[in-house]
RNA sequence: GGAGGAAUGGCAGAGUGGUCGAAUGCGGCAGUCUUGAAAACUGUUGAGGGUCACACCUCCGGGGGUUCGAAUCCCUCUUCCUCCGCCA
């Protein structure tokens, strides 16, 4: 969420800002800034009542004390219009809030001076690339082929346990899938990041502190018994852990790391693009999570981004690095760069990581705060990546590595895997 | 799931209707002393809103109620503890 600060101060930047991403935002500020100042004033006024009451109260109380009844009753004769009043003053008040925080939720984050604009991911700007395309034999396949050839996931099974989207990995595939979580949380804790196993489910509040909800309610499973949602990202649960901190100046950097399965609805999505590994109801996923004083944000990103690109170098995957444009930028993100591997034999480019600074649109939300050297506090900075998303790089591991005879998988996960290939 | 008990500032822990945003201790910060440190002593130390700054308002797990007035009384929810049941 924005913050109002932000949205007196710099109103025309922001207005510029969220123009990359096709939204019309001055009339939408306007509004919000209509409904602070009659919240404010509002607030103002109930004030002042409450502080008349307040003090007719304490001379109640005194007369009380002196024995002086009368004049005491006469008092609290007094104090009846003053409570209709407060009364009427904070429904109109909380109607106010209701309202304001209503529009807030609604504006997404201003993106970063570098992001382009543009409409679509089209007009993304690819700022690397790396690795090169292996060439194939005659005979590749498509990963959802080699699956099958090899006995590692069964996409049938899972419909029979579960429903589409629910695969099932068996033997060498699950090895595989196990090999790369290990391999990733290592890769994470080495480079200082601390290993967190946190909930699978969380509560609203977490869903509305990281931005989920209230907008993409239908993009996660909501247990109603219990009013809890499955997690569509680790980044939910673990950024939720700071939710309302007031930290230290020199608890930060924060930096965590974590594996769990995600869960999405990906409600009417089905066709080509989304056949095998491409899009799942359930994957897993090896997350990042940072909390930086302001002004470290970004080189925090740039880090990740150097961080990311080591694990699919050690993996020696051929991959892009994209820097979103407005329009495809999430809605809490500042500056989202996405890495993509080459999937050779579907030949297309599949997103396995997303590496994002929020800015303190998320800390807003969360009232993450931490208090400076010189005892200001200030709202943290958030971000996020992933490290990485297993399905899409075990696709590309599959179709990238075979061969005639069966699939060879890269030096560094021969250890973490128990054995170098698949056949 | 059943029966009881509890929830107060960074922590511990007082406070059962009226100058209580809250005693006290610990911790933190600043100072005195010291070559330096420790100890000791003195002062200071919650959060949010509001203001140029004050004033002022709100907050004692969340929500609602009683009262002129609530940390204190009532209702409700949540969480934790003890006992019982169940259970990986």
């Amino acid at each position: 969420m924005l913050t109002l600060h932000r949205i007196r101060e710099e109103k025309d930047k922001l207005v510029q800002a969220l123009g990359k991403r096709q939204l019309e935002a001055g009339p939408l500020l306007d509004k919000v800034i209509g409904l602070d100042e009659s919240r404010r004033a509002l607030q103002t006024e109930l004030d002042a009542t409450l502080a008349e009451a307040n003090k007719l109260s304490k001379e109640i109380g005194q007369l009380f004390k002196s024995g002086e009844v009368e004049k005491a009753n006469t008092l609290k004769a007094q104090t009846a219009d003053l409570k209709e009043k407060s009364k009427e003053l904070g429904e109109q008040l909380q109607t106010a809030e209701s309202q304001l925080q209503e529009e807030l939720y609604q504006l997404p984050n201003a993106p970063h001076s570098s992001v382009p604009a543009g409409n679509s991911e089209e007009d993304n700007e690819e700022v690397f690339q790396k690795g090169e395309v292996p060439e194939l034999h005659g005979e590749a396949l498509p990963h959802w082929e080699l699956a099958k050839k090899y006995d590692l996931i069964d996409f049938e099974l899972g419909v029979k346990v579960t429903g589409a989207g629910f695969p099932v990995y068996k033997g060498k595939g699950a090895r595989l899938q196990r090999g790369l979580i290990n391999y990733f949380l290592d890769r994470n804790t080495a480079a200082g990041y601390t290993e967190i196993q946190p909930p699978h489910l969380v509560n609203e509040a977490s869903g509305l502190g990281t931005g989920q909800l209230p907008d993409k309610e239908g993009q996660m499973y909501h247990v109603t018994a219990d009013d809890l949602y499955l997690i569509p990202t680790a980044e939910v649960p673990i950024t939720n852990i700071l939710r309302g901190e007031l930290l230290q100046e020199s608890e930060l950097p924060i930096a965590y790391t974590g594996y769990t399965p995600c869960f999405r609805r990906e409600a009417g999505s089905y066709g080509a693009h989304v056949r095998g590994l491409n899009r799942l109801h359930q994957f897993d996923k090896v997350e990042l999570v940072r909390v930086e004083r302001t002004e470290d944000s970004y080189a925090a990103l740039d880090g990740m981004v150097e961080h990311v690109k080591g694990l699919l170098e050690e993996l020696q995957l051929p991959y892009r690095i994209l820097r979103l444009c407005g329009g495809d930028l999430g809605f809490t993100s500042a500056l989202t760069y996405d890495f993509e591997v080459y999937s050779t034999a579907q030949e297309r480019w599949l997103e396995i990581s997303s590496v994002s600074n929020f800015e303190d649109f998320q800390s807003n939300r969360l009232k993450l705060r931490y208090k400076s050297a010189d005892g200001k506090k200030q709202l943290a900075h958030t971000l996020n990546g992933s490290s990485l998303a297993l399905p899409r790089v075990v696709a590309a591991l599959l179709e990238n590595f075979q061969k005639e005879d069966g699939i060879e998988l890269p030096e560094v996960l021969h250890s973490y895997c128990g054995f170098s290939k698949i056949d």
